[in-house]
DNA sequence: GTGTTCACG
DNA sequence: GACGTACGTGAACACC
């Protein structure tokens, strides 16, 4: 609770913007409600931000006193003094006024006051307290990231803290943001405006203009006095035209260092909050994972939500069990506990070769164990050799008692990313089953909003840091395998890895019913593990010879292109530099380079250079043609070979399931999914993908699955015909837009057509179709103003997708799977249309994605039905790869067909066919 | 570790 | 009025 205590040169007085804080707490969350229906998601918001500033302030610099302040209402006296004065800003959000008067009870509940005034804003009490705290002496923070605070700031006395960043502003960061110091910080804004606030300024002047002429008239009236003499004719005139809206600003922007303040600051004075007080108003809000802790840190019985005991993380309390009698003990437990968290360990990253080298088990939270199988002594493998390895159960022995459990149908295995555990166990005969993957629960609820490793969802929902992979093992040269891991730093990671795994899972599962997102998880998201650990196990036969001499024929070709290159600039340098490139084109050469890349470099990319060769230069070409092969040596030829598994002599990828944020899968390590197909010398590549003797691979992939799905979804009559026609698409879309018979039609045209086709799925913009098409703006915007004419419905999706993702924050699959996206809320006018652009194309891309979904889960099951001895390798987004017995293919192919068309059944059904092309071949090239 | 480029759908 | 934009990924390399 506050305490009254006498402000001196040795207090410190923290100020914090309740109204920035509330507002960034609606904006940053999802909306969430309480079970009676209330919404507090901005609550939540608030209390976390509260809590974790008071936990950081516990550190070095604390407060001495420390207040909340709020604007009273949407009106100050500002109105009075011009009534357009905020006027732009829409009423705050339905869902948000009830959450207003249950923020101030939250602060409260903190024991920390919250001050507010009647017809002035928040901005105007921290003024007034700032300055009296400085006439006692004090030293003030405030606690926002407000710019109109900026005017307060006095180097060492007053610094502003933007929690947001993270970080301490002082006169240098007023100048950074402004150009000028603190006390000129009026002037300059009274020029600028404010286009947020509705402050007019005065027009054509911005950030930088604004800084100057401050700096050389010193303030505002002084400026206006020698308007005359300003030599750039048009902000002479607005400087004259708009003196008096300048005057206005500045009268707007100053903050009343007078109010009558409700409060006064001695009441202020800081102190640890009730823990009851607070414990039960986050209860009553029924916030479990702050309650707790909450109750941790304070020293609370800490509760879970239903009033029982939990335990607060305890690493010291894990068991290590090392005896097959406590195993025995450990696998009763689990088995009458029903739902229990597994994490396995292994010597290495992959799951395709890693050792198993111990298995951890939660029974419930705090109660955790782990099962050491193949750990050795610390200095196994050093040149003075290992000792002794740690006493411990024999693999074969722990794995046989373990298998009843892990494959007991009534008990629930929980896992985080499950898939890699899945695949690891398999390896040793073990099939787990039933189970649940807290990653993918929360990436159904979640996704777009975070990621979804166990160390984010850790510190997300349980306010708990777990040790990390890098604490125990150390990382680049140093980093040891698991198994040199000494036994009770292993227990403590792994035996912690499982107890948040339960934790997590008691908390987001029961989640997922409330949301609406139990269908989605079940259909589209818990079967996959299994399936993609099988892909995964199986791999891809890879023809290491036929890489190795591509290898040498690309390494030829790029020293072609080298030599000709230095022989063109007439000396060498480093060709795959784009540093250097830049210096000698654009520098030396002195040819006009457009583009900038991201850190304002001269871009060299192929656009760029493409441009270059067309106008007659010679250098570009040399470049672009060693970059392509030294882009298919390193990246393909030779890191493929590399990735041959020595036991197997095949690859195996991993396929993330959690890593977009539209629902596709993502591969690494290798990634598959971008072997390049588009040029002949590209393709040779594939020709390195092979099956098995007497195998071949059949490779099937949905055709124009995205705009079968855009005329689905956006309703399109006339799309939706061509596709029921069997029309090719791009021709007919070409043949509405400009009236040409697709019979001999123009290729050019048709090219067109499908770049425009391609634009829409991106949420088309001028730019975009005008530099992929190498035409100008003008005739881009034209294209796409006829599209829309000609297809209102698609014009229509569009807009309806816009005012979704504005409205909610979110858009969805067909399915029901859901894309959060954040940027949406972001003041940056860029980010939002990014955010619009998103919300054009999750729906399409990520139902897409979906649809695949489907097709994978059920395939497995269809071909054992079918009695065939296929198996699914490889997908890449709209296409799956198999391996099967060359008289097996044509049946494969039918299977793969059927179930991939009919793959939306019986969940929807599509108003366009589904089509989808098979072929088979002796290696991937020839499969398309 | 970050930035640039380029391979795929 | 200028700016920066097509959607979703992962890997290699240069450079700090």
């Amino acid at each position: 609770m506050a305490v009254q205590r006498k402000l001196d040169s040795d207090s410190h007085l923290y100020l914090i913007d309740g109204s920035g804080y509330i507002f960034r707490a609606y904006h940053a969350l999802p909306p969430l409600t309480r079970s009676d229906g209330t919404p507090v998601g901005a609550v939540q918001g608030f209390c976390n931000m509260l809590w974790k500033l008071l936990e950081d302030l516990k550190g070095e610099d604390q407060p001495s006193h420390l207040a909340v302040i709020f604007d009273h209402s949407g009106k100050s006296f500002r109105n009075d003094l011009y009534d357009q004065y905020k006027a732009n800003r829409p009423p705050a959000p339905e869902d948000l006024v009830p959450q207003f008067p249950l923020i101030r009870d939250a602060t409260r509940a903190f024991g920390v006051p919250c001050v507010e005034l009647e017809n002035y804003e928040a901005d105007d009490l921290i003024a007034t307290y700032t300055r009296q705290a400085r006439e006692a002496g004090a030293r003030v923070t405030i606690v926002s990231s407000d710019k109109d605070l900026m005017q307060l700031i006095e180097d060492g006395q007053v610094t502003l803290f933007d929690t947001m960043k993270n970080k301490r502003i002082d006169s240098e960061g007023v100048r950074e943001k402004f150009g000028v110091t603190p006390d000129k910080v009026i002037e300059v804004q009274a020029l600028i405006g404010d286009s947020v606030d509705n402050v007019p300024g005065v027009p054509g002047i911005g950030p930088k203009t604004a800084a100057e002429l401050i700096e050389t008239y010193g303030d505002l009236e002084t400026l206006l006095a020698h308007a005359e003499e300003i030599k750039q004719p048009k902000r002479r005139e607005n400087l004259i035209a708009f003196a008096e809206a300048a005057r206005l600003s500045k009268t707007l922007v100053i903050l009343k260092q007078d109010c009558d303040l409700p409060e006064p600051m001695e009441a202020f004075g800081t102190a640890d909050p009730d823990a009851e007080t607070l414990t039960d108003f986050l209860k009553s809000m029924e916030f479990r994972t702050l309650t707790r802790r909450v109750e941790e840190t304070l020293g609370a019985p800490v509760s879970d939500e239903t009033g029982s005991a939990t335990a607060p993380i305890d690493r010291s309390a894990y068991a290590c069990v090392t005896t097959m009698a406590d195993l025995e003990a450990w696998i009763a437990e689990a088995q009458s506990a029903g739902v229990i968290a597994v994490d396995t360990e292994t010597d290495a990253l992959s799951a395709c070769g890693a050792n198993l080298v111990g298995v951890s088990l939660a029974t419930a939270p705090g109660r955790a164990c782990y099962i050491p199988l193949a750990h050795v002594h610390p200095d196994e493998g050093d040149l003075l050799g290992g000792g002794a390895a740690p006493e411990q159960i024999a693999r074969e022995d722990a794995l046989a008692a373990l298998k009843p459990l892990l494959q007991d149908p009534s008990v629930l295995k929980v896992g985080q990313n499950l898939k890699y555990d899945l695949a690891v166990l398999s390896r040793y005969g073990v099939d787990v089953r039933p189970y649940d993957d807290t990653m993918l629960i929360s990436y159904v609820m979640e996704s777009g909003l975070h990621g979804h490793g166990m160390d984010e969802l850790s510190e997300l929902h349980l306010g708990h840091k777990p040790l990390s992979f890098k604490d125990v093992c150390g990382s680049g040269a140093k980093q040891i395998s698991f198994d040199r891991v000494p036994l009770d730093k292993a227990t403590e990671y792994a035996a912690e890895d499982a107890d948040v795994t339960l934790r997590l899972h008691e908390i987001l599962k029961p989640a997922l019913g409330p949301r609406g997102k139990l269908t989605v998880y079940e259909t589209l998201e818990r079967p996959l593990p299994r399936v993609l650990a099988d892909m995964e196990l199986a791999g891809v036969k890879v023809d290491p010879q036929r890489l190795s001499r591509l290898s040498g024929e690309f390494a030829q070709k790029m020293a072609e292109h080298e030599d000709e290159a230095y022989r063109i600039a007439g000396r060498s340098f480093n060709i795959s530099s784009p540093k250097q490139i830049g210096e000698i084109l654009f520098g030396e050469m002195g040819l006009p380079g457009g583009k900038k890349t991201q850190g304002g470099a001269w871009s060299t990319d192929v656009s760029v250079m493409e441009k270059l060769a067309a106008e007659g230069h010679e250098l570009p070409g040399a470049i672009l043609g060693y970059r392509t092969y030294a882009k298919l040596k390193s990246t393909y030829a030779d890191a493929l070979k590399a990735a041959i598994n020595s036991s197997t002599g095949r690859v195996h990828t991993s396929f993330s399931l959690a890593s977009t944020s539209t629902g596709r899968l993502a591969s690494t390590d290798p990634n598959l999914m971008n072997i390049p197909i588009r040029t002949e010398e590209g393709r040779k590549i594939r020709e390195a993908f092979i099956a098995e003797p007497g195998n071949v691979l059949v490779s099937a992939d949905y055709s124009q699955i995205e705009l079968r799905l855009l005329a689905h979804i956006a309703d399109v009559p006339e799309l939706k015909k061509a596709f029921r026609d069997g029309l090719d698409i791009h021709a007919m879309t070409a043949s509405e837009m400009f009236g040409v018979p697709i019979e001999g039609m123009d290729p050019m045209v048709r090219r067109r057509a499908k770049a425009i086709n391609f634009g829409i799925i991106y949420g088309i913009s001028a730019f975009g179709l005008a530099a992929n098409l190498s035409i100008g703006r003008d005739e881009a915007k034209e294209f796409i103003e006829r599209y829309f004419e000609k297809f209102p419905g698609v014009a229509d999706y569009m807009e309806a997708k816009k005012a979704e993702v504005r409205d909610r924050g979110f858009v969805e699959t067909i399915f029901g799977r859901r894309v959060h996206l954040p940027g949406i809320k972001d003041k940056n006018p860029n980010m939002r249309q990014f955010a619009e652009r998103q919300a054009i194309n999750a729906p399409i891309q990520g139902s897409a994605a979906d649809v695949i979904r489907r097709a994978m889960i059920r395939l497995p099951g269809a071909i054992e039905a079918k009695g065939l001895n296929a198996r699914m390798l490889l997908q890449v987004h709209d296409e799956l790869v198999f391996e099967v017995p060359e008289g097996e293919a044509p049946a494969l192919i039918a299977l793969a067909k059927a179930v991939m068309e009919t793959a939306a059944r019986p969940a929807l059904e599509i108003s366009v066919p589904l089509t989808v092309e098979a072929a088979s071949g002796h290696h991937w090239g020839e499969a398309h």
